[in-house]
DNA sequence: AATATTTTTTAGTTAAGCCTAAAAAATATA
DNA sequence: TATATTTTTTAGGCTTAACTAAAAAATATT
């Protein structure tokens, strides 16, 4: 069965508010993703119900069947890829590339996306450090920490960021922080819950806990 | 003004239509190519015409104006380099890129497509010899004649067909015609207007009429 | 537990882009 | 020139994916 636009935005959009956590999505979250009205939602989560890919029963969220969930790992798949695609070979800046991959993600053709991915020479990760799932759907687990759960005096490397938004890659590029920076963490404040982290060796500076909890982690050694 | 996908394509495909001849495009024509009813297509060259995109007046044909060249043009300038991306960088043969390039070239990004224009060393012709318009939407007119129009004992050069289907393409391939193939006109049957030519110095081959119409070449010398 | 608030769904519209069938205009043929 | 044929347009409908407003259900508050 063929996936629309629309519905390969949905099925997408479910996954990323499903990853992780094992709970049912809400209509509202939906709607703010995909930037359409809850009513709105409601019709297409009917119709995603009809055709198999996701679990729906009225005023209790939804979540993604087996079919459902391979569909929008291709689709993230494609979506990674051509991000490597654009920082690697077209030179673009990691906040630049977002909307475009947006835009490629849709294109259909599995030839392209296995030709691609060799081109690429099978990468991992994408620009922010999110793993790229393999043809068959399968995520390597990258087992990465939030900054914001890393405790005080541990050293940890910068692996990936959980959110891609151009606002919020900007503001890490200002803080010179990218994917590899080693970060210290020197005092946790318990006011506001900001961090003040050592970047590369420099002094430290403060790091508000919205920006931590989406900055992913490994710790040293 | 943005364009929809459906008001791209029927913009490229009237540029197609009224490309060398200077005549209007007529309705059925366009249908044939859209694949869709001539119904339909009164429906969207109206609406094109409201937006300044086309010259139409009921039962006259459409033209392309102005602006509606332009977007076409950037459409080509899109579609071609694709396919010099798909052939040149993803290894694709000839004859299997024109689908991927129908979706590809509705991908929206200027950035892009400047960059890609350099990734690949910004080339003239597409795979098919098919001239790329420059991002002011200029043409390079390479003056190519049809081989159907080649004189007895001419030696010439292919340099492109004026035809990119997949069926076509691999007749091609199977006759062992590329790009640069020399060519080589030793007789034209008045029967069935074929001709025979020898490629690339071998025995002579049967081309009929209505491919010979379809490859475009440079007189050698 | 009763009420208020928030979330979600239903009902009814809208716009894009397609369709079929019938009418009208243009073109071809006798 | 009159008639037949072909082409194009109009009229009315359908589907997808959105919308607003109002109703219903779930959740939170007093």
């Amino acid at each position: 069965m063929s996936t629309s636009f629309a519905e390969e935005n949905y099925l997408k959009i479910i996954y990323r508010l499903s990853e992780g956590h094992n709970e049912d999505v809400s209509t509202n979250a939906v709607a703010e993703l995909t930037q359409t009205k809850a009513a709105s939602v409601t019709d297409m989560l009917r119709k995603l119900a009809e055709k198999g890919w996701v679990n729906y029963q009225k005023y209790q969220g939804v979540r993604l069947s087996k079919a459902g969930e391979k569909i929008a790992l291709g689709i993230v798949r494609k979506h990674r890829l051509w991000e490597v695609f654009l920082v690697e070979k077209m030179g673009f800046y990691w906040d630049e590339v977002h909307e475009i991959a947006e835009q490629l993600e849709h294109i259909e053709s599995d030839t392209l996306i296995e030709k691609l991915d060799a081109f690429l020479e099978y990468p991992k990760t994408d620009p922010h450090g999110d793993p790229i799932p393999n043809k068959n759907g399968d995520m390597p687990e990258l087992g990465y920490l939030h900054l914001a759960d890393i405790k005080v005096n541990n050293r940890c490397t910068l692996m990936g960021v959980a959110k891609d938004s151009t606002v919020f890659l900007q503001l890490l590029t200002k803080m010179k922080l990218s994917l590899g920076s080693t970060l210290e963490v020197r005092e946790v404040n318990v006011f506001d819950r900001s961090i003040s982290v050592s970047i590369d060796g420099n002094q430290p500076v403060f790091i508000s806990h919205e920006v931590a909890k989406n900055i992913l982690v490994k710790l040293a050694q």
